[in-house]
Order: structure tokens, then C-alpha cells, then sequence
DNA sequence: ATTACAAGTGAACAGTTGCTCAATCACATA
DNA sequence: TATGTGATTGAGCAACTGTTCACTTGTAAT
């Protein structure tokens, strides 16, 4: 926990503010990990990855053919998905089918999408 | 719209898929607000900064003590929110009063919290 | 076994990010 | 008006990110 050490001449301005917002962040690891989801969703790439596999199963050759992209860009932005648990894959034969493996990803895609519509 | 041009020697492999997945991720512009969205929040000083304006109004000198940052950091990340209408501030005097500016972006933040505790 | 090809990996590279530092602006008080 | 202080700004920099490239791996078919 931050010693709240003051930046400005004054002091803290209104230390029972501070105290209050303190209260607000004072789970670190919940933030960092809420901080980490909102990243990994954070990357047009990776977001639009997430959106499709959120509707079908694909292979990596249809994935990058859908976004326009390598091979190489897909597999490296999967291993980082397949490592957070938001997907998963199963192999068959030479190729290796992808499909999203959380289910609140989607809401949480829902209620942002529900936000920039203001 | 992309042109679909196949990556593997095969082509596409599931064109019925593959489409359907296209219709997903089809507007683009909402894609891009989105993941500007989550990228905003996808970084733990922004977060806690926004956590904190949602519960206190507090002026720069007490979000630098809080954060254990320096004002101008503060107010290098102010900037960014205050760009994309995530807070909005008041003057007094010497002071710059700031606080949260978007009634969504908390839900959004819930939203995430529930989906970290599983 | 050899060949073919989808998928995965590591290095490298350019572009971006978040911070610090120094300077400046804005406002209040003497 | 001159001084002090909170807030802002721009430049600079180290760290990080997303992609490409070249290479390797794993599997199927000949």
C-alpha cells in the first residue's frame, strides 16, 4: 500500500477524499488483472479475433485469411489468447481449430459495444 | 472490406465459416472504438485513476499522492481521458478539479471484475 | 523415407507507450 | 507587480508491442 506521500507543497488536499478513493483501488491485483483483460481485448487484431471465434471454429489459414494477416501475426496473437484462457484449440490432422473458451469475453465485448453507442 | 485472398496453399478452408465469421467482426468503426475503449483501461495507472474518479472528485496534487506518481504523469494520463470524454473537470482557483465523466465506464470496469473472480 | 504444407517459434525491426525532466502557464496572495 | 505554487506541456528516452521474415516442427500422403 502507497504511503501517500505529498506531491504538491500543500500537502493532500483533502485527505478524506483520498482516503475514500484509496478504498477504490485498494485491491491491486484485481486491477492489475482487470488491467490485463481490458489490454488483451485492447488490440484491433486481437479483438476482432476474439469477435469471430466467438462465433465459429476456425483454422489458422482461414483465421489469417480472414484478417488479412500472416499466418506467422495470427499464431503469435493466439498463443498469447490460448495463454489467458480466452481460447482454445484442437488439433485435426494438419490443422489446428481455435474457438473461444470464455464466455463472459463476450459480454464484456457486448457492454463496450453498448457504451460506444453512447 | 477485406478480399478474403486465401493464405494457404488450400485456400480458405470453411468458406461458410469463414463468412459468417466476417459478418462478426463487419463493422469496422465500431471494432476500432471498442478496442480504443479497452486499450484506455488496459493500463493500471488509467484504471485506477478512473476508479478513483468514480467514487472522488480530487484535484492533481491528491491523485499524484494517491498513485505515488508524479503531477505531471497525472496529468500526461488526465489529458488522454479528458480527450475521450472519460472525465471532465472544474477549476478552482489553483486547483483543477477532476472526476469521472462516463457512467458506462464503471459498468464496463464491473463487468471485468466479475469475469476475473471467475 | 521423402515430400508437401499448416502451424509454431525466435530474432529483429519500426512504431508506440508511459514516464521523467525542464520549462511554461494560470491563478492567488502579498 | 512580483512571487509562489498547482497544473500543463513538449522533448527525450527506455521499455514494450505487433508485425515480418526465416526457420523449424508435426502430420498426411505418396
Amino acid at each position: 500500500m502507497s504511503k501517500l506521500i505529498p506531491v504538491c507543497k500543500i500537502g493532500i488536499v483533502h485527505k478524506d477524499r483520498v482516503k475514500s478513493a484509496q478504498d477504490a483501488i485498494k485491491n491491486e491485483t484485481d486491477i492489475l488483472n482487470v488491467a490485463e483483460t481490458f489490454k488483451i481485448l485492447g488490440d484491433p487484431t486481437r479483438l476482432k479475433l476474439v469477435m469471430a471465434l466467438g462465433k465459429e471454429e476456425l483454422c489458422v489459414c482461414d483465421i489469417a485469411a480472414l484478417l488479412n494477416l500472416s499466418e506467422s501475426a495470427i499464431s503469435h496473437q493466439l498463443r498469447l489468447l490460448k495463454s489467458l484462457r480466452i481460447v482454445k484449440h484442437r488439433k485435426a490432422g494438419k490443422l489446428v481449430y481455435y474457438l473461444l473458451d470464455d464466455e463472459h469475453i463476450e459480454d464484456l465485448i457486448k457492454a463496450a459495444l453498448r457504451h460506444i453507442s453512447e
